[in-house]
DNA sequence: ACAAAAGTGTTAAGAATACACCCATGT
DNA sequence: ACATGGGTGTATTCTTAACACTTTTGT
């Protein structure tokens, strides 16, 4: 079987996150070629032979939008599709990574293809089935925050407890009780007080607060 | 870049569980070839180009244990991993799939490599990573059937509320409260008594319960 | 003094846990 | 009659949910 033995076209593509505004963030490109020429898209592309998947990340997420995949602050796998090619020669098989990030510029040049951040709210029509992806992503990244602390990849080092609430209703899409949440999140040990204030108006100062971990950490669920 | 493009090798590895004598099985073949030829390995092969990665996998599992995976009755991807190549030319992408079944009998045969299902509590030694496949996947499963009614791919359409609580035990690997458990798994609504029950020995007989639904479905999980 | 967002506690309802005896059957 | 596993209920603790006012600041 070695001998005669063809692989199908192995492809990645990326769906990478960020807050901006309070709002939940997706980075779409606009596609420079066929198919689907002038239609935004996930940044994604060819993943070659002796390159690993997070190695083809990394290339392709730069060359189509310039932001370096190392200066995330978590990346994840998610799923693996099979697809249509991106080329005529068939079928073609789409490994998807999710990254978070912070202060993320997409930066446009003549290999980039004016990668932008749009919201999850309000996607333009996408290329290929990128609006499931991004579905899926998000559902993911829903569920994820449930249960642990990968938030801390969306925020600066020092927030405020306002602002991780305002994360959390971005992600989740809808209000939460500002009582009930601090309560909770704070009985999980995840994050600690500093002693540092933010005044960002005319209002009482807020409090910063840090992760005690900036790695991912699972909090346990039950069912017994 | 389409021209000179080549593609890493792509494979599919499966995990195949199931319940035999309240214990978690999995589904292992004696690899015959080099490399760790003579090690027990999960059942897997080659992707080829035009063929969908599930569509490998049933190829592959046929071959390699005579088992169909239509047969299964739940089949969910699980991880992509970038890995070692079965063969010398280097890196390869392995796409992970779980399969839950019920009364599989693996079939050896010429082109078959002593398939056998093992409690996954006693493996072998295994080739790869393989034991940190299983390990993903069964942290998969006992994940999974906590938010949704897949164990019903792993029980006959009929059963009783013990054989429900030993199929939850094998998976979790402990012992559960009885009255807890029926009070709780009955308030999901996922399954229905019928007016069967069965006797199985010197004691009182037990009620048959099904399925409402036997396709996956998903309890709801909270957070505000 | 007023506007604006930060911060704080209590009560009620629901979910999870711990726990022990009776029931129906075969031998 | 006894051994075996099936079946059932209650009290307690913990978790979740609903809800409104005071604090600190800038203007």
């Amino acid at each position: 079987m070695t001998g005669e033995y063809v692989a199908p076209i192995l492809t990645v593509d990326s769906v990478i996150f960020q807050i901006t505004d309070g709002q939940l963030m997706v980075l779409l490109i606009n596609r420079a070629a066929e198919p689907f020429k002038g239609s935004w898209a996930l940044p994604g592309g060819y993943n070659a032979a002796g390159e690993t998947t997070t190695e083809a990340l990394s290339r392709v997420v730069k060359a189509k939008s310039g932001i370096e995949v190392a200066k995330l602050k978590l990346v994840e796998q998610l799923y693996t599709f099979d697809t249509v090619a991106r080329d005529p020669r068939g079928h073609a098989v789409s490994v998807t990574y999710m990254g978070l990030g912070l202060n993320l510029e997409p930066k446009d040049s003549k290999t980039t293809q004016s990668p932008q951040f749009f919201p999850v709210k309000q996607l333009p029509e996408l290329a290929y089935d990128h609006h499931n992806i991004i579905s899926y992503a998000h559902d993911r990244l829903a569920s994820k925050i449930t249960y642990t602390n990968a938030v801390y990849a969306l925020l600066p080092e020092l927030f405020t407890l306002p602002q991780l609430q305002a994360t959390y209703e971005a992600i989740f899409g809808r209000q939460l009780d500002k009582r009930n949440f601090r309560k909770k999140y704070l009985s999980f040990d995840l994050i600690k007080p500093t002693k540092q204030f933010v005044k960002l108006g005319a209002h009482r100062p807020a409090q910063l607060y840090e992760f005690n971990q900036k790695e991912l950490t699972s909090l346990s669920r039950s069912f017994d």
